[in-house]
DNA sequence: TGGATTTGACCCAA
DNA sequence: TTGGGTCAAATCCA
């Protein structure tokens, strides 16, 4: 089973390398009539692959996640002198991760959130909720795959200098109610409705059971 | 009232 | 020029 999967991972890379090389010699021609159809054709199907090769590797990792280490090295801090002044930040010290859930027991502050080019989904940015007191640098952004699995796209972004949570049901315990205080490591955590603003605040003892597979969906 | 979220604006890199 | 990442004022909520 492990060699099938090895090799539907490999068909699936050279899929993408296909889609990806087509998608540059059509960008390379002047017929822009339907460059356009095509184009979004083919990048549509690099995605898939794409999001296939992901869910793959999570099946692989045995675990509900995987994670993809990039190898690169940090980067210094983005200056932050007046309201957006920065340096951006590129796949530096990055982990990637397909998870059903975007819960990951560390609390996380939203800071933002943008429609994505191609994308149906937004992608949403997080900080570490303990940035302020801990000085924790950790970025996660999460978007929706949309390959129809209803898994999510995660990225980390350095790691945390704050405590870490402090097990499992103590993560769950607090993940799914901001307003928890007796779990001072995980004051609030990625909900619902962090993403989907139809979703109340009041609704919290529905998120114990939240189902991260219906977030996103408009 | 304080902390978290929303959202439009701003800026940088490609 | 534009998409993406971040800021920060406004707003929400316990």
């Amino acid at each position: 089973m492990d060699i099938n999967k090895k090799e539907l991972v490999e068909t699936l890379t050279r899929g993408r390398n296909s889609a990806k090389k087509l998608q540059n010699l059509l960008i390379q021609k002047d017929n822009v009539d339907n460059l356009v159809c095509v184009d979004d054709l083919v990048a549509e199907i690099s995605q898939s692959f794409y999001g296939g090769l992901l869910v793959l590797n999570a099946c692989n990792s045995g675990d509900q996640m995987t994670e993809v280490h990039t190898g690169k090295t940090p980067e210094p801090p983005a200056s932050k002198g007046r309201r957006g002044c920065y340096k951006r930040r590129k796949t530096v010290d990055s982990r990637m991760v397909v998870s059903e859930t975007i819960e990951d027991g560390y609390a996380w502050r939203k800071y933002g959130q943008k429609e994505i080019l191609n994308s149906n989904f937004p992608r949403c940015y997080f900080r570490c909720t303990h940035k302020q007191v801990h000085g924790c640098k950790a970025l996660k952004q999460v978007q929706k795959l949309e390959d129809g699995s209803n898994m999510f796209h995660i990225i980390y972004f350095g790691h945390h200098t704050c405590p870490p949570p402090n097990n499992t049901s103590s993560q769950l315990a607090c993940t799914n109610s901001k307003s928890n205080h007796n779990f001072p490591n995980s004051p609030s955590t990625i909900t619902k409705s962090h993403i989907d603003p139809s979703v109340k605040q009041d609704d919290l003892t529905n998120k114990m059971n939240f189902n991260a597979s219906r977030m996103m969906e408009v």
